[in-house]
DNA sequence: TAAACGCGGATAAGTTATGTCCACGATTAG
DNA sequence: CTAATCGTGGACATAACTTATCCGCGTTTA
């Protein structure tokens, strides 16, 4: 039925961040649309996002653009998931161990009962896992996948 | 913005594993709603995903109703997560590399690139955290947190 | 002064999540 | 035999969310 689906602009917005590592001034958000072929509006609006997390800082004006805040191995594939996506987990009780004839009693409803604990401890899993890998890691990753030049050519078409 | 949500439905299931673990026979849609307080013909649709997932048979007719197809202690949260959200991982790739005027070369395509292989292996850790703990055991835990006598009640008020 | 750019809000279409309803066949109590 | 209970699957309705698009505004620079 429902599939836990993560959000399409993840992704963009995680290729935004390698190309903006490799940039040498600020990029427009016109340049990085055309770039992945991708929504230049919509794209806008996720690039704000990630300006609003702190993870990249805006230059108004006629040469404008977004450039990363701190160096790419200072910003992990969790921040950028977190600003995309938000910071709420993924289960969300809705106490139903209160309802029906034979609710929980206020006092073993203090904390968090075993099914959320559980769910929390895997939440926190898949985020020590995304935080373990770097946008500067994915650069090299792409380095090897996509042999040595290819960020040379993009900063070639970046300076078009 | 859009977050990436578990289906509520998924709270549903659980408990309701967790009460059937600890009933002497078939339970119905009926009891099982009545007892959580919610809604009876939205969870039926849940209850017949886990049937088809092979979590849970059913028993039609008189008396019928669902009950558990494996000891509690060999059903994972990860079987009813899975059971109810579907089989898909969370992260999806639209594959936006090879858009735009700097294409990846169909060779470099071939595999899962960096970001796919991160978000692939944080979702891994995700299900092997839900895959450690099964509904024998939230049940223990259930216990401990509402006491020992909870489960007599359930089955008492389940036998009304 | 005009063009390029980021920012935020309003708006709309498409899709999904949530929930209801009903007709059907199976089973069992009376 | 008959009526009540129960699961199954499909059709249907509605709310919520995702995915955009557009516009007016202020900023910066050629
Ligand atoms: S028992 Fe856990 S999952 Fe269930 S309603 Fe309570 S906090 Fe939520
Ligand atoms: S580089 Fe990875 S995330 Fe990006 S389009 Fe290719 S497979 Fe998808």
């Amino acid at each position: 039925m429902g599939d836990m689906k993560m959000s399409g602009g993840v992704e963009w917005a995680v290729h935004c961040c390698v190309v903006l590592s490799q940039a040498e001034g600020p990029v427009p958000t016109q340049r990085l649309a055309e770039f992945h072929g991708i929504s230049r509006t919509y794209l806008a609006k996720h690039l704000q996002q990630l300006s609003r997390a702190g993870l990249v800082s805006s230059t108004e004006g006629r040469v404008g653009g977004y450039r990363l805040t701190r160096p790419a191995d200072e910003i992990t594939v969790l921040d950028v998931v977190l600003a995309i996506e938000g910071l709420e987990p993924a289960f969300r009780c809705t106490e139903i161990r209160q309802n029906g004839p034979l609710p929980a009693s206020p006092t073993a409803c203090k904390r968090p009962c075993g099914v959320n604990r559980v769910m929390q401890a895997a939440e926190q899993a898949w985020r020590a896992a995304l935080r373990e890998v770097t946008i500067a890691d994915l650069a090299v990753t792409v380095t090897k996948d996509a042999g040595p030049q290819t960020f040379v050519r993009v900063r070639e078409w970046l300076a078009t």
